[in-house]
DNA sequence: GACCCATAGTCAACGCCTCTGACAAAGCCT
DNA sequence: AGGCTTTGTCAGAGGCGTTGACTATGGGTC
């Protein structure tokens, strides 16, 4: 940080003040701050001390930017990824990255998250992960099936994510209200099975519910792959190799 | 439909024409026909043949008409929903009708995705999936992880397809041919995995990566749990019972 | 050092958006 | 018929994305 953090203008800017880094980076920290609704151009432009239509110069569109934000993101979220021991672990570790940088810049997530730039740091998750899809054993048509549905299953799901952290505080207040109160109100004639389990509902927290179906999601892919992973750290969880 | 989609305005509108039910309707029609960036609330009064302003006389705000529409989709996908015989036939069923919904409507879909509206419609489907949990052998807080688990990701990932597929056409173009020509062209030293299938990776459509992951969930679903399906239609595919 | 010129930053403006407040017609209730 | 609430209409405030004309600036050239 620090650079361009300044802002009131006084003159005119000078002429390099205003790179296509800092303005990533600047309008990293403004979705941050104010969310996706206080984001934009003219903002953006203020807050870098410059004039209302100054970013204009460096990025054709809004789109253009948010490219590059997305991109810019997927790099946080890889940076220092490499392939585990074991296969099980690469793949939990990206979707547990990718989470965890979504769940740090909501907004700019939310705006972003369906957006793939085909740029370096998306091109080594991927190999990163078709890595690991191939020592599973999966090959072929089959293999990229695979990949393409665990790549997807992590980007959809951080993607939500951050956009339910994307909205106004109060809307989420009342979501979590809506499990802490109107569930536990619960009618139990009309929704039997609901009222059943009215008060777990309330205390399930959000990482419990990504690393339930991250277990989910990896407990299916460990018993359709064709070679099991050899790590003492799985064994025994899931009897090896009978479905094909 | 039908009704009021007149449109070119001639004298004042009589009184009882707009009603909220017709205004969702409208906005459905106006969100798939022109996408996100085509529906304003000035439109939408245009096309009901009134006021560009008339709409906020039966909703507050474009979020309040927003979560009107949420309210609309979930029911459009579970009308006539009940438990199955399986219970994981059940859980596969909400997912499919969710994303086949939310594939019928991206652009409204893209924007509700994550606004949840304790309604009538959502309740019941809440219901149905926590019964499908218990039926399973799942029980007080380990259920409900599992059923916030299930539901969470149908609406994760048929909201982060139909994010996708409301994007400009021309955007879905490129990222489409980012599969079937930049993977192709790959450097083979640099990404060695993905040089591997990149033959492979052009030929999967959604429907392969959905069934993959949609599969690959329900095995890690009856890995875990407690009882098994008796069904003769899953029997043999996962060696029951091993882990609690 | 004087000149040139591409370009980064500035300014004014267009059209569209969300949303508000004042106003008028329409239907209900007595 | 008179009054009251509601519903549709209208004018407008303030913001946004984007464009085209302008103007200062700083590097390259002689």
């Amino acid at each position: 940080m620090a650079s361009t953090t300044a802002g009131r203008r006084s003159g005119r800017l000078r002429r390099g003040s205003l790179t296509p880094e800092a303005i990533v980076a600047e309008s990293l920290r403004l979705l941050d701050t104010e969310g996706a609704d206080g984001f934009s151009l003219p903002k953006l432009g203020r807050a870098l001390g410059a004039d209302p239509t100054a970013v204009y110069r460096h990025f054709s569109s809004k789109d253009d930017l948010m490219l590059a934000i997305a991109d810019r993101l997927i790099e946080e979220a890889m940076t220092g990824l490499a392939a585990q021991p074991c296969w099980i672990d690469t793949v939990a570790d990206c979707a547990r990255r990718l989470r965890t940088t979504y769940r740090a810049h909501p907004a700019a997530a939310a705006l972003s998250a369906s957006r793939t730039t085909r740029r370096p740091a998306e091109m080594r998750i991927v190999n990163v992960l078709i890595g690991a899809v191939l020592e599973a054993g999966f090959s072929g048509a089959e293999a990229a099936r695979m990949y393409r549905a665990l790549g997807d299953f992590m980007l959809a799901w951080a993607g939500g994510e951050a956009a339910f952290l994307a909205l106004d505080p109060k809307q989420q207040e009342a979501d979590e209200a809506a499990w802490t109160r109107a569930y536990l109100a619960v009618d139990r004639a009309e929704y039997p099975h609901t009222w059943q389990i009215r008060d777990d509902l309330a205390g399930v927290t959000d990482d419990d519910i990504f690393e339930t179906i991250l277990a989910l999601v990896m407990a299916g892919f460990r018993v359709r792959a064709p070679r099991p992973c050899g790590c003492q750290k799985h064994a025994g969880q899931v009897p090896p190799g009978t479905t094909p």
